[in-house]
RNA sequence: GGAGAGGUGGCCGAGCGGCUGAAGGCGCUCCCCUGCUAAGGGAGUAUGGGUUGAUAGCCCAUCGAGGGUUCGAAUCCCUCCCUCUCCGCCA
């Protein structure tokens, strides 16, 4: 039995245990491991895949496809009927020799069907393996509802809430109001640059937003709280979309373990359902989840080197809920709600944005941004990114659920979104606190996590 | 880290290399019977892929994963992963 011989369900599994295609020489994923844009869509719509993708300014290679398409379709009909024979023939040779007749006629007759049904095993693989590539390769089609545009300065603004504050003095940015308590130097001396030290009050508030946020999702928006690894494999990382176009955003643990730092919660969070079929009853599952982040920030040099605004490692509050595939648009809204509910018990003034399709990440159907006002830099800036995946990362997962009306499983839909990014927020606590004598106020929603303080102490 | 045991369908649990996609049990669904919270009888009940107008059929694959032996592997061989028990170490 030829490499690839093996059934799609056992790549599959393969895939799941973490060995991957790429580069290991392990089976080819199928379906749902290589996960992405739904196969059949791609073949009978293809032209609006297309469509999708050139707003995303992707050019899909149609007649690369329908050509890889063609032979997949020829040579998986020869595998498959390859394999019939042998197996009729076997069980043919099997009752021969229960009843006792001699068998070499019939094992003779078997002749080259093994090499050739290694031939086309082989031949078979390399299409598949080829095919995956071009497929897994392309990004999620953006919904229709998003705005055209190749990057984020055709992003439309939806709403604003509450104008900035009107500073009647100069409104200085974070690293100088945290002053001592952002202690840059110790972060440069322990890890490098895109790190941080926060002292005293600081760290205390940096703790403080961490644990309203969570409590806030968990007791008003009724999230279930999950601690999750901060490590985790690549199989993991392929079904949320990181891997395999996106390596190198991410720190690897570098040593006899395949594994990579979490770039946000939202890889193990997501990862709770794969390769499920979850009861119709359960649905929908609203997870939060608080952890660092780690990114490598490649291809970001001399951007927001100023401060933490963009760091290596960063804490982040997530919101992810896995749905019925008719009410992620409107959990899209909800999640979205549940993160701007942050922000106003803040009474952080921020904006809300549509991502255009250019803008949009690898797996997003769709993206809102939710961007606060710092008053030090004049502008709005992105605090919170929140995304419906419909079913791009779900097959890539397997994470389905029983329909109740056809009694099959189906793909769920997935969503996720900060609720908050714990460092930004804290600058934009500071900024916008702050009250022209280099103090800087605590927000009334915090006081409690502050023991009552209503100044830092920096 | 050392020693041992084991990984089979939603769960439990059989399985001399061929008729086992997989006995049996439990659970679940539907039907029948039953005059009353129970019992009994019958049928059905995995997933992925392909084909197709089709969630109708039909075909292929899957018994932790990968590879090997063989005409044929859940069953034999090799490698890896995981789980459990005991010892050691440790927050």
């Amino acid at each position: 039995m030829g490499a690839g011989s093996r059934g799609f369900r056992s790549r599959v599994r393969g895939l799941q245990r973490g060995l991957l295609p790429i580069g290991s020489g392990a089976g080819l994923p199928d379906r749902g491991g290589t996960g992405m844009i739904d196969p059949r869509r791609l073949r009978l719509e293809i032209r609006s895949v297309a469509e999708g993708l050139r707003l995303r300014g992707i050019e899909l290679d149609v007649g690369r496809f329908e050509a890889l398409e063609a032979r997949r379709k020829r040579l998986q009909d020869e595998v498959e009927r390859l394999r019939r024979r042998r197996r009729v023939a076997s069980k043919q040779i099997g009752e021969a020799k229960a009843a006792g007749n001699d068998i070499a006629p019939l094992v003779g007759a078997v002749g080259d069907l093994g090499d050739d049904l290694a031939d086309a095993t082989r031949e078979f693989d390399a299409v598949r393996h080829e095919l995956d590539e071009f497929v897994k390769a392309l990004p999620n089609p953006p919904d229709d509802s998003v705005p055209p545009g190749a990057d984020e300065t055709a992003n439309i603004e939806l709403r604003r809430w509450q104008e900035p504050a009107d500073f009647n003095f100069e409104p200085r940015d974070h690293v100088s109001l945290a002053s001592t308590s952002l202690d840059l130097e110790a972060a440069v001396k322990i890890s490098g640059s895109r790190f941080s030290v926060l002292r005293g009050s600081l760290a205390r508030l940096h703790r403080g937003l961490t644990q309203f946020m969570i409590d806030t999702h968990v007791r008003e928006h009724g999230y279930e709280e999950v601690y999750v690894p901060y490590l985790v494999d690549r199989h993991t990382l392929l079904g949320t979309g990181q891997l395999p176009k996106f390596e190198d955003d991410l720190f690897a643990i570098d040593g006899e373990r395949d594994q990579f730092l979490i770039p946000t919660a939202e890889v193990p969070v997501t990862n709770l359902v794969r390769d499920s079929i979850l009861d119709f009853a359960d649905l929908p599952l609203r997870y939060v989840a608080h952890t660092p982040c780690f990114r490598s920030e490649a291809g970001n040099y001399g951007k927001d080197t100023h401060g933490i605004f963009r760091q290596h490692q960063f804490e982040k509050v997530e919101l992810v809920q896995i749905v019925h595939p008719r009410k992620s648009w409107d959990a899209l809204d909800e999640l979205t709600g549940h993160a701007e509910t942050i922000l106003r018990k803040l009474e952080l003034p921020y904006r809300v944005v549509a991502l255009c399709a250019g803008d949009l990440g690898f797996a997003a159907a769709k993206t809102i941004d939710l961007e606060v006002w710092l008053p030090a830099e004049r502008r709005y800036r992105e605090i919170s990114s929140c995304s419906n995946f419909v079913d791009f990362q779900a097959r890539r997962m397997l994470a389905r659920y029983r329909n109740p009306e056809t009694g099959r499983p189906d793909y769920v839909h997935t969503l996720n979104g900060s609720g908050l990014a714990v460092g930004r927020t804290l600058i934009a606590v500071l900024e916008n606190y702050q009250d022209g004598n280099g103090a800087v106020h605590v927000p009334d929603a915090l006081r409690s996590y502050m023991g009552g303080s209503t100044r830092l102490d920096l």
